[in-house]
DNA sequence: AATGACTCTGGACTGCGCTCCAGATTGTAT
DNA sequence: ATACAATCTGGAGCGCAGTCCAGAGTCATT
């Protein structure tokens, strides 16, 4: 194990971090670079220092990322909560446009597990059939995934 | 106008399509090189002819796309409706496998619109109390969007 | 026959979000 | 003092999802 030789109390290098958040030392680093975390600390001999909140910031940027918001978006997102400046009406405009973005998606998203849904009972269902009768093409494969779109 | 001079009745040139689907010939031309789409039918003159199948599966592209799916996936989901083998098994794995994952995007889609809009409705009393009281920072900047992730 | 709108191919280029690498430095253990 | 692990910086390279462009060919109109 390396260096904590000083702050060690709760602080934290980068491999720890990577670890602990699991991503990369390099993608750690990238994210500093793009200001998505501030610039760590450092130790006396130039070593990245980290604390608890970074972390959750790292956790915060990998939930973001899973939902498919860019590294622009979730900066503009994050920088409001180390912020402290009285932004309140920015920071009001920019939940409403997140807000309205993330029901469209759920929107989307559940219209997509609708049609899933139904595809996939019809495979179920043409499955059990055919052990009793004659082999038929996929059911799914017929009216699939996305073609009730428009229902 | 450009040619059309044969089957003109239910196919569409490229120009036409990229309306349709708001999308740019590049982007359609590369969903073709990238298999997304069929090798579309030709004119006597090498021009592409599009059916309004195609449409439909540039639409579903698009929508696919906006729900944070890659080509490749898209690609996968995809290629069942075109497909006419008896597959049916690794059809459900495929959409069993889709719908956990969209399931899981949802709850977190969920979760996300929870901590912001309790953050927007801090933001709002805290705006209103301000017109009656002395200003102070806005609330959101403390207790902000994905803090309260593991609760 | 010529004009102008449309389309073709192939290849270079872009922005994003990293990853990989080399060569140097720092810290720990013996 | 030395070996070894962890980290540093800067820069090249990569996969994705396209965009942009040049130069050539195709088609309806006049």
């Amino acid at each position: 194990m390396a260096a904590n030789h000083q702050l060690s109390s709760t602080t934290l290098q980068i491999g720890e971090v990577a670890r602990q958040t699991e991503l990369t030392f390099d993608a750690i680093r990238f994210y500093e670079k793009r200001r998505l975390l501030p610039k760590a600390m450092r130790t006396t001999g130039h070593f990245r220092l980290y604390t608890t909140e970074d972390i959750e910031r790292l956790r915060f940027i990998g939930r973001m990322q899973a939902l498919g918001f860019s590294l622009r978006e979730i900066k503009e997102l994050a920088d409001l909560r180390a912020r402290r400046v009285d932004a309140c009406e920015s920071v009001k405009e920019l939940l409403t446009r997140k807000l309205a973005e993330i029901r469209k998606k759920m929107r989307e998203l559940e219209r997509l597990e609708c049609e899933l849904a139904v595809d996939l009972r019809k495979c179920n269902s043409e499955l059990k059939h055919r052990l009793r009768h004659t082999p038929a093409a996929c059911p799914v494969l017929e009216t699939a995934v996305g073609e009730s779109a428009e229902a």
